[in-house]
DNA sequence: CGTGTTATTGACCAACATCAAACTTAGTGG
DNA sequence: CCACTAAGTTTGATGTTGGTCAATAACACG
């Protein structure tokens, strides 16, 4: 049967595996589903604050971020995305975005309507499981975020954010074993820990000099990932991965 | 039918209902779930990181947080919850907790059992997309509070905090007019804004002084509700509130 | 090559934290 | 009902983190 999942079906089942147990004839019906396919440039919106989609993406390829804008231009980037991830879940049941979906990088996604979601649902209550799962991981997710931004220093807070990067792109094998690519910009890291991108800079260059991590370009490496997580007070618990997943 | 919905039952089913249809069907089953009722005086956890509930809990009277400590003791409120909500439907996916739900004030709690939860969604699938939404509407609410605390200055987090809580109580009918009791202290008000205590002290002085809110000891009155929108930047929508509930 | 984006640096400043003490309020037991 | 206590609020003085502004350097890409 797997010859006939194409490669985008296969990172999809790949993901909700990596939260949950996923019988055969739900693979089956998984790898049915209609994926329109699109590509967008780096910085390019996919979905809009206000929008009221009728169908869910899945990222295929490349990083995708949620955020939102606040008054004076700020912006806070809510959550990072990678292939395999289903960032809008929550359209299924929440008709208008409170937030945009923009492309990091060159990004490939598949959009499914809701329609095909519903009836995969509703034929395998499991599936619809597995995507509650998904959606309440991430709204774990959110609120290690709140505790990051609220609470952690300039140099805690990036080392955080490192950590869980690290720890979900080896999870989904995006991650080169200590080295991942992070195409954000310093200014978009800012936006993602609430801090000044000058303040970014400064506080990667500290990382750096301290032999906790190195960087090339938009690669990241740890050099030390007991520091890292020490000086983060990383707790691998609140990504809710299986045993078999976490590293 | 109504006579012999308890009264606790009946909050449980304004709460859906303040967020979508509850047929009388539904209804009828919802007021035959069992609740065990203990209570739990201010400051006591209800809930603690790394416990493995297998019961969903439902405020039925006062004030609660849920809540995550992170390193040198610091603490970080991450969202609040009033009579109606239910503040852990993710532990029917999730096992392990990974926060803390503790009582600000004296309050008075109902734990279902997931099993009585998981019976009533096989049997009203409709129940369980309510639910779905109830745990969605919360991850919009942690959403926005990345941004509050990640992009907002101590004036306009307070300010936001505050039109949040106006609205949700209204909603809930808690809130009389623009008069609500918010038992907190400075200090919880800091671990809910990502400020210090004196700080907290300092804005709402200020936020007084431009004559935006009142305070009588627990109890807020805002003066000027337009301004308090301004300041704090509020958009209503990220409540996802039915038409009829919102203001 | 130019041209626009991103990274880096320095100087300066503001917002907010910390510390410590005084004051107020609410609760408690005699 | 009052004195006592603990918790919460307020104030002042001072320190630090991180923001802002502006300029330069390093890249990336057509």
């Amino acid at each position: 049967m797997d010859q006939l999942v194409s490669h985008d079906h296969a990172r999809l089942i790949a993901q909700l595996e990596s939260i949950g147990d996923v019988g055969d004839a739900e693979k089956a019906v998984l790898a049915t589903l209609p994926l329109r396919i699109r590509h967008f440039p780096a910085n390019r919106d996919i979905v809009r604050q206000g929008d009221k989609p009728n169908e869910c993406c899945l990222i295929l390829d490349g990083f995708v971020c949620r955020y939102k804008l606040v008054a004076h231009g700020r912006r806070q980037i809510l959550s990072l995305h990678f292939a395999g991830d289903l960032p809008d879940l929550q359209s299924l049941q929440l008709t208008q975005m409170d937030h945009s979906l923009g492309a990091l990088s060159a990004a490939r996604v598949a959009f499914i309507p809701h329609e095909a979601m519903r009836a995969i649902i509703r034929q395998f209550p499991s599936v619809g499981d597995l995507l509650l799962r998904h959606a309440l991981i991430d709204a774990s997710i959110f609120r290690e975020w709140i505790a990051n931004v609220g609470r952690r220093t300039a140099y805690e807070r990036i080392a955080h954010l490192l950590c869980e990067v690290q720890v979900r792109m080896k999870a989904l094998q995006i991650a080169d074993g200590d080295r991942f690519e992070l195409p954000l910009t310093q200014t978009a890291l800012g936006d993602a820990t609430g801090l000044s991108t000058v303040h970014v800079n400064r506080t990667l260059q500290e990382l750096r000099r301290d032999d906790v991590i190195q960087t090339e370009g938009k690669f990241y490496s740890v050099r030390n990932w007991e520091r890292l997580q020490e000086i983060a007070d990383f707790d691998i618990s609140y990504l809710h991965m299986r045993a078999e997943a976490a590293p």
